[in-house]
DNA sequence: CGGGAAGTTGAAGAGCGTCAAAAGTAGTGG
DNA sequence: CCACTACTTTTGACGCTCTTCAACTTCCCG
């Protein structure tokens, strides 16, 4: 076995590097020279205090599978991935399980303010993420307005794809969904790539299943159909090629010429 | 036909009562006499200050049946619902409906910050809204951040409701999904009342459906299913008692002992 | 009181889930 | 390095929940 496989996440290069950088070069912070920050919320703070930021924040890693926390645990951190992805879910009594988002570099990931997690969250591959205590931060965005209006503005995109999702789940044919789904993911990740045709999803077919409420077996099905249908080409069981983008876009808009194709 | 069947709401009443209540006592804003503003956002603006919020706003009034905006219209303004109770919905091309939410008294619509509205919005019954244009709502939470945090609380409930829906939608059986409407309607509004096992649905069958992902025929025969189990009682089309909540939040919540009732 | 919309009920069918087994893949240890 | 094992994915057969279509009933409002 490798890595620490703890209930709670491994903290070896945590609280390290940050001091041994401030060490060297006082008046840097480790968050101004991080990759990921243009593309995050902490772009919203001003260089100069990014310091503050920088005094608040834990860097955690945490392994394939491993859990980040469970639904109902008090919700003491708030995250932003730098590094992998994670899978947030909900759990019905029976095991019955929804897949409400997957949080990927740069995404910010507590947005909730409840006493405790209302969902669960688990890497879906060897992650970093950069961790805050809920009081901190929730102080710190008290003294930089900035910072907490980029939040709000984040809170407000996914309310808006929270909406999309929900005519999706509820409206959607299971070809529409998986349409749905690559566009999302093409989007998601395409922008840095130039091969916004190849989709590669870190996910297994059962977490795809549980995030568009379909069986594993439909998309499974759904995608060899599409894939026969020639609109997509499977390179491997986690790479996807677009290769009629017109018509995913359409299905996944609910047009209604497609639906026999 | 009765009042005005413009495609844009009337606007009889607007900006001349606060004014009339303005020049009586200057001083006193028509909001600091609003009955609905402790249960609103606008409870965290300090009530000294409530003459800049009266300032922005307009009061409207909308038929039953009424849009009040359609999905990709510019999204001009946000609102807050004094009276009656919106629907929220989008469409897909082939005419398939997706009720993303209702909005009833004291409730805020139009969070999402994009050009166009990203849904459209009709009246269930005759309803009055206090109206903001975008910019000046955006000036006067620049100037009063208790208000811009008060709305930021609201995005975030509103995110964990919508999670919560994700999940009714992509896991939960017919019945399920009717009993968590129950529910939410109940805690929605029977905070006022004591009657707080008779749920009032103003929305149609074909809403309800709309909104659970469901037919209509399913939606009707699931009441009755419910009744026939002696679990509710249809006191009218559109007042439900439930007799057995403890059931309900049983079935609500996905437990596995209840599904054959 | 009557006409039309909304709601209910029934029967048949479709889409997707479930169960089961085969095929493919990856990680492990000899 | 390769075989063994365990898991993921795929494919097939069948069944169930919910949809669709249609007729009937109830309710509401002029």
């Amino acid at each position: 076995m490798d890595k620490s496989h703890d209930r709670l996440c491994s903290l070896e290069s945590a609280a390290a590097l940050p001091q041994a950088t401030a060490r060297l070069a006082p008046e840097v912070s480790p968050c101004s020279a991080c990759p990921v920050r243009p593309l995050a919320v902490c772009t919203a703070m001003p260089y100069e205090d990014l310091k503050h930021l920088a005094a608040v924040v834990t860097t955690i890693r945490i392994g394939a599978g491993q859990p980040l926390f469970d639904e109902g645990e008090p919700a003491d951190h708030c995250f932003i991935v730098t590094k992998g992805a994670i899978k947030v879910y909900k759990l019905l009594p029976d095991g019955r399980r929804q897949v409400t988002g997957f949080v990927f570099v740069a995404d910010f990931l507590g947005l909730a303010n409840k006493e405790t997690y209302v969902y669960s969250a688990e890497a879906l591959s060897s992650s970093e993420l950069c961790r805050f205590r809920r009081e901190e931060l929730e102080d710190l965005l008290d003294r930089f307005p900035q910072m907490e209006k980029g939040l709000f503005a984040v809170a407000k995109d996914e309310l808006a794809a929270a909406q999309e999702r929900i005519l999706l789940l509820g409206r959607k044919w299971a070809k529409e969904r998986i349409a749905s789904f690559l566009l999302m993911l093409s989007s998601r990740a395409g922008q840095n790539s130039q091969e916004s045709d190849l989709v590669s999803l870190p996910m297994s077919r059962a977490d795809i299943g549980d995030y568009l409420g379909l069986s594993t077996e439909t998309v499974s099905r759904t995608l060899t159909e599409l894939k026969q249908s020639g609109v997509i080409h499977l390179e491997s069981k986690s790479k996807v090629r677009m290769l009629d983008r017109p018509v995913i876009e359409t299905l996944a808009g609910g047009g209604e010429l497609l639906l026999g194709l």
